[in-house]
DNA sequence: ATGAAAATGAAAGTTAATATCATTTAAGGA
DNA sequence: TCCTTAAATGATATTAACTTTCATTTTCAT
């Protein structure tokens, strides 16, 4: 989905909740549908800052929190303590693998593992909602 | 692993690294040890103040931490803010899919999973070290 | 234009993890 | 057994990321 499409999701989802647009809402918003990585609330503060200074971190987090209500966002935890945010992806849901010396990430699908996953929970009698599936190891220049 | 083992390999662990035994840290250990559920350190605090009420909450932490460093305990993250520990399993390594009704927790193993995930590691470049594997779903009781 | 409701940004509160520090304790050697 | 010294303890303080609060500003339907 192009960032202008994902505006306009965005615009609908705020119209049908009965919120208000504001300028600082959209060029967050704006700023995070062009970014292609996981990024902190910290790096995307920064990021927004550089345009419009006077942008709180509150504003930036609450505007993720709901971006990622209305699936325009993926939260991510990698284990370093920070939640990441990621663009809905193009081409569906995909899993990392993250390189333990130097923090690189790499993005996967793997259909035989899904299945696999939902049937090993369906032996135990669980149905899959969601999972979390990462791998940390080298990439090749760390290896 | 039976507990009075586990025992002996931290009795060693300790002696290596020229640390002192002391009837907090013994004490701790063996009431993990006996436990078989994944455990966060409140909850194993208070197990343990049953017996010895002025333990304190930094001594189970730092008590976990060697038990995580020398291999008897694994820390987890079920995504609910805490960290759990459970004891190292006697059949290898396992995955794990949780409730997201009542929070119960199921265990399984599967080798195909984890060799497809070496695979797919590998077509990146990367060499897997460990990986985290959670499903996330309804439990049968609560499906 | 007006007024109700939502949004903002600064600041405060929360929570789990981690560090600090005065005091106690373990353990090897005199 | 008595010292000595380094480690361990437990209370308390600090940290870091997140989340909430609140006074003020802004949006938007009327
Ligand atoms: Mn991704
Ligand atoms: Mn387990
Ligand atoms: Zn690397
Ligand atoms: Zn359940």
């Amino acid at each position: 989905m192009q960032p202008a499409n994902k505006m306009a999701v965005l615009k609908s989802f705020i119209d049908a909740k009965g919120l208000k647009s504001t300028s600082q809402r959209d060029f967050i918003a704006e700023t995070f549908f062009k970014t292609n990585t996981h990024i902190s609330l910290d790096e995307l503060l920064s990021k927004v800052r550089k345009k419009t200074p006077n942008i709180g971190y509150a504003t930036v987090y609450r505007t993720m929190k709901l971006l990622s209500e209305c699936g325009l966002a993926i939260a991510r935890q990698f284990g370093d303590g920070q939640t990441r945010y990621e663009n809905l992806p193009e081409d569906g849901h995909h899993d990392h693998i993250i390189c333990i010396k130097c923090a690189k990430i790499a993005e996967f699908q793997n259909p035989k593992i899904e299945q696999l996953q939902i049937e090993a929970a369906k032996k135990l009698g669980f149905t899959v909602v969601n999972h979390k599936l990462e791998l940390y190891g080298y990439c090749p220049d760390c290896a």
